[in-house]
DNA sequence: CAGCACTTGAT
DNA sequence: TCAAGTGCT
């Protein structure tokens, strides 16, 4: 039955170009059923995060009819979803594009074992990443702790070039039914109202592509000086096209590696954070504790405080440090933090009040519409200590010292602290009334004398190591 | 085993 | 100038 149809699962590779999975399915010339499911583990998404996918099934739902395809939504556990929709098209086989956290894994293998049992086709692609994790490996043959060797041994490597997206999808004789999007309220848990951050999203294949190009016409050549500063617009924002897959790693990578040659002054630093994301997800992969544990497994017992007070005041924007709280007030009512911005906020919330790394990722995990779990786990490790990196204990970022660095003109701090500005207008629109903000508070007192806070983190770091 | 290098800092 | 351990070749 070789012109039986074939199931396409789509979790977080919603595109049509720089797909291996859909690539060869289009080339098997088998009539295609693409499907998405609402399984445990998607529901479990954060907030914003649930919310912006949504955003995504729909557009790349539309695009999917313009090729005279469909995307059907099910709702459910994902084996017995495909069993049905097997069974309903008379599909004999489930292609993916691979994820690499535990969780994904242990589905997907359970998924893989059962189908394969009944004799049907289980096949996952790449596609998610440049290069799969047991594919970069040290002289030693072990997996990389360190960024900047793993860069080494990948900066050189061929990365294979994006297909291009197919013309047109056959579907099957009979589709199966599907679920309505709008039914699935994918911005319930959304408290600050789930169309706040909608002017902040660029959504979909076509704005992502378009989102690269721009970036790379203009915005790479200073893009390593520029990208330190918060209220400048030098970054790509990428990020957030990359979570849902709406673009690929290897057309932003090609992307950069031509800017490079052109003679973009920025473009190997582009590439090179483009990597972390690789990185983070090597790690990830070989470390899955990651997600939940500290990453050196002696930091256990390190006495972080539980949720406190303290940590609701970071949550809300109100640590009277004024560069924290634009910052966590940019999340909350962006969906997205500057990149600088997030060390501070994290140095700040595990040094200077000294509260468990987990307690900010979770905060993250439900404000941020770029959501990532390996670049979050790794990144709020590093900044915590317990992460890779071997010595960051003594670095304790100081909140007014990096904002009369990067922020002097304090454009960034009224961009979201400032009533008379949009943004913080959008803001206090947004906070839950529990919050109890209101637009002409003054600011509140600082939460902890920044030196104080600062040896205090200090004296407990070396504590821990007698 | 030696030597080298280490994203983003602070005083 | 500090601080200093460790991962990698």
């Amino acid at each position: 039955m070789s012109d039986a149809p074939l199931v396409l699962w789509f979790r977080r590779d919603l595109r049509l170009g720089d797909h291996p999975m859909l690539a060869r399915a289009v080339a098997s010339g088998r009539p295609l059923v693409p499907l998405f499911i609402l399984d445990p583990e998607t529901e479990a998404l954060g907030a914003a995060a649930k919310w912006r996918l949504g955003l995504s099934l729909a557009d790349f739902a539309r695009r999917l009819e313009g090729l005279g395809s469909r995307l059907i939504l099910r709702r459910g556990p994902a084996l017995a979803v495909l069993e049905q929709v097997l069974a309903e098209t008379g599909a004999m086989g489930v292609h993916w594009s691979r994820l690499y956290d535990a969780g994904s894994i242990a589905r997907d293998g359970a998924v893989k074992a059962a189908l394969r049992a009944r004799g049907l086709e289980a096949v996952s692609h790449e596609g998610f990443l440049l290069h799969e994790p047991w594919q970069v490996a040290t002289g030693q043959g072990g997996f990389y702790r360190v960024y900047t060797p793993y860069w080494n041994a990948v900066k050189g490597r061929d990365v294979a070039a994006p297909e291009p997206a197919p013309k047109r999808l056959s579907g099957p004789a009979v589709w199966p039914q599907s679920d309505v999007l709008a039914d699935w309220q994918m911005g319930a848990a959304m408290r600050r109202g789930a169309g706040v951050c909608l002017p902040f999203q660029v959504v979909g294949e076509d704005a992502a592509q378009a989102r690269l190009a721009a970036f790379l016409e203009t915005r790479v050549q200073d893009y390593k000086a520029a990208r330190d500063f918060p209220a400048r617009d030098a970054t790509s924002r990428l990020s957030e096209n990359l979570t849902y897959g709406e673009i690929g790693p290897r057309s932003i990578w090609h992307g950069g590696w031509r800017a490079m040659q052109d003679g973009a002054a920025g473009a190997e630093h582009f590439l090179k954070e483009l990597v972390w994301r690789e990185f983070a997800w090597h790690l990830m992969y070989h470390t899955p504790h990651m997600a939940e544990a500290n990453w050196r497994e002696d930091w256990q017992g390190f006495p972080w405080r539980e949720d406190n007070a303290d940590a609701e005041a970071w949550r809300r924007g109100m640590t009277g440090e004024p560069f924290v709280d634009a910052a966590m007030r940019e999340m909350y009512v962006t969906g997205t933090m500057h990149n600088r911005a997030r060390m501070i906020v994290a140095s700040y919330l595990t040094k200077h009040l000294m509260t468990d790394w987990r307690v900010g990722l979770r905060w993250f995990a439900d404000c941020l519409t770029d959501w990532d779990a390996a670049a979050n786990a790794m990144g709020w490790q590093w900044v915590a200590g317990c992460g890779p990196d071997a010595a960051p204990y003594f670095r304790v970022f100081n909140p007014a010292g990096q904002a009369e660095k990067f922020d002097a003109d304090g454009a960034y701090r009224k961009r979201f602290l400032d009533p008379r500005s949009p943004e913080a207008r959008r803001y206090f629109e947004a906070v839950p009334l529990s919050w109890q903000l209101a637009p002409d508070q003054p600011a509140p007192r600082p939460l902890i004398a920044l030196d104080r806070g600062r040896e205090r983190a200090l004296a407990a770091y070396a504590a821990r190591k007698s």
